[in-house]
Formats: structure tokens, C-alpha cells, sequence
DNA sequence: AAAACTCTCAACCGCAGCAGA
DNA sequence: ATCTGCTGCGGTTGAGAGTTT
């Protein structure tokens, strides 16, 4: 059983792309557009599987793509994002333009996972004084996507950063940056486009129509096609990540965060920055009214969405 | 010079998620 | 609700280049 091959191997190249064939798949994708893969060797007279031509558009032919001296600056980031996300390539690809997952993951087993791994044996020998065995970290390069290990920090000391474990698509976001009543109240133009802030969408239903919750969620926050990831991601990338600097404000509010992931206010306005667009915050009141209510609404969001998929690093 | 070994990275494989029927 | 096909992702492989002995 199981299911079929993603296409018949019989009478197929493989193994490296000719310069012809590489040529004929550019040639095919400038005219015709990406996508449809599984048709697309057919249609462009290419003797490869779909999926090779794509990952070979992907990863080499697309015209975008940088190659080869990955930066002191990218591989920091590289190092930083992989502590954040494990071995999630394509996120971390995501985020350094014209880079490729398969590339950065290529990096990362010969390079940085080395380079990590040296660095924390390191530092395990000279705050222990002798060398430490930790064997989930001398097998960095091998972690599988869902070994949780990734996230922990070399050190005993735990970390309060809030990583979501799996992306998550949203598809619209209203943040209602007034309260209910004064929204009702309120027949301000102005105000009624705030109830759109963070939507880039078309004017929802009269917000002060809204009943309190849709169904589980708190009806201030519907969401409008973003990934939650990027949303962590941003505030989190803004800020100090290295264990100074806004780590230690993150460690002196724990107490609270680790109940409230939000409870520090300037973290809060940072994602609820990162959530918005500049084309629907139409000035700093606007935006700094969305950012508060983005607090409680993004907490009511993550309960709703089960605590299970977050992770604490 | 050449055999042995190591490293790099393009390509492959299998699985999971999603959308549409 | 279930099935099917497509796409994307992460782990792994292996050919070729580079280095060492």
C-alpha cells in the first residue's frame, strides 16, 4: 500500500542537472510561471520528476538567489534563529533574503553546528572547570525537527523566550483598540477605521456589532492571513537575543511572563508592531491604542489556541 | 604520484499538511 | 468524513573536489 511515487522513475534523469536542461527549466518557468511542478516536466520536455525540477528552481536556478559567502552578519543570525527555531531551515531561510533552506541546512552540518557545538563545550569547561559531556548537543547537526532539545539553552539557567513549535497561517486579524461601549458610542470615522487596524482588509462588519467572542475567540482579535511565527519572530529578532540587554528584562519580569508571555508592555507593542502593517496604522495614536489591546487580545488568541504549541526557551 | 581520507553541497527520499473532489 | 493529488519540508545520501599521508 502507501501511497505512489510522485511520478513514474522509469526513463528519468537523475543525479545533476545539465546546463541544457537547467536552460530548458528556466526558459520554461520565465514563460509559464512556477508552480504545477508535477505537470511542468511534461509540458517543458524536461526527463526529470516535479518535485526535482522544483527543488532544482529552488535551490539554484531561481534568479534571486545568493550563493556562497554566507556573511559574519547571516551566520549570526543563522546561529540565533537556529537557537530559536531548531531545525526549521525553511523559517530560518525566510528570514535571510536569497538564501536557501537547503543551503543554510547545508551550512549548518558542515559549519555552524560544529562551530555551536565547539563553543558550548567550551563554555561547559570553563564554567565547570572540566569538560561536560552533553550528548544532545554534541549530535546538533543530527537533531530531528521535533527533538525539543533544540531549544534548550546550554546553560542551566532558564530562558523566558516564547517560540511557537508549529507556523501557524492565520487568515484575518481585527484588533478593536477600543472598548466595546465606546466604540458603539462612537460614530467617528476615525475610529471606525481603527477597529480595522492590522487588517489591510476591506471594512469589516460594524465592529460594535461584534458579539464578545466568535465562536472561542475574543472577538477584538480575528486575524488576517499572517503567520503567527512571523509575528514571534519579529519582536523576538528585534530584541537582544545573546542573553543581555532586553534578556535580562525578560528575566527580571518571569515571574509574571511565564504565566503572561505579554506582560512586558514594550514586548507587546514590539509584536503588535511587527502585526501591523504601516499601510493600516494610520498615525501613532491609532497604532499605540492597537498595540495595548493587541496585548490581551494575542494572550485570549493563545489560549485559545492550547498552550501545547508553545514552547518556553 | 597516487591512494586514502575528509569535506561540501546538490539531489533524492519519505512524510506531513493542505485543498479540492 | 474520506480519499486523492500536490506541494513543501527536513533528513539523508553520494559524487566530486580538496587535503593529507
Amino acid at each position: 500500500m502507501g501511497r505512489s511515487p510522485c511520478c513514474s522513475k522509469e526513463g528519468l534523469n537523475r543525479g545533476a542537472w545539465t546546463a541544457q536542461e537547467d536552460k530548458i527549466l528556466t526558459d520554461y518557468i520565465r514563460a509559464h510561471g512556477e508552480g504545477r511542478w508535477r505537470n511542468l516536466p511534461k509540458k517543458a520536455g524536461l526527463k526529470r520528476c516535479g518535485k526535482s525540477c522544483r527543488l532544482r528552481w529552488l535551490n539554484y536556478l531561481r534568479p534571486d538567489i545568493k550563493r556562497g559567502n554566507i556573511s559574519p552578519d547571516e551566520e549570526e543570525l543563522i546561529i540565533r534563529l537556529h537557537k530559536l527555531l531548531g531545525n526549521r531551515w525553511s523559517l530560518i531561510a525566510g528570514r535571510l533574503p536569497g538564501r536557501t533552506d537547503n543551503e543554510i541546512k547545508n551550512y549548518w552540518n558542515t559549519n555552524l553546528g560544529k562551530k555551536v557545538q565547539s563553543n558550548n563545550q567550551t563554555n561547559s569547561q570553563s564554567r565547570d572547570g572540566h569538560k561536560v559531556e552533553n550528548p544532545k548537543h554534541s549530535e546538533t547537526s543530527k537533531m530531528s525537527a521535533d527533538d525539543n532539545s533544540a531549544f534548550e539553552s546550554p546553560s542551566s539557567e532558564p530562558e523566558h523566550r516564547l517560540v511557537k513549535t508549529k507556523a501557524l497561517k492565520c487568515s484575518r486579524i481585527l484588533i478593536n483598540p477600543l472598548p466595546e461601549q465606546e466604540l458603539r458610542r462612537s460614530k467617528d470615522p476615525i475610529n471606525k477605521d481603527l477597529a480595522a487596524v492590522g487588517t489591510g482588509v476591506e471594512d469589516p462588519a460594524p465592529t460594535g456589532a461584534l458579539p464578545p467572542f466568535v465562536g472561542n475567540i475574543p472577538a477584538d482579535l480575528l486575524i488576517d492571513d499572517f503567520e503567527i511565527g512571523e509575528i514571534c519572530l519579529s519582536g523576538l529578532l528585534n530584541s537582544d537575543l545573546s542573553g543581555t540587554g532586553n534578556q535580562d528584562q525578560l528575566n527580571s519580569n518571569s515571574n509574571t511572563s511565564r504565566d503572561d508571555p505579554f506582560a512586558d508592555q514594550s514586548q507587546v507593542q514590539g509584536l503588535a508592531w511587527a502585526a501591523m502593517s504601516s499601510d493600516c496604522a494610520h498615525d501613532n495614536h491609532q497604532a499605540n491604542a492597537a498595540a495595548s489591546n493587541f496585548h490581551q487580545a494575542f494572550a485570549s488568541f493563545l489560549d485559545y489556541n492550547g498552550g501545547d504549541q508553545w514552547l518556553w526557551v
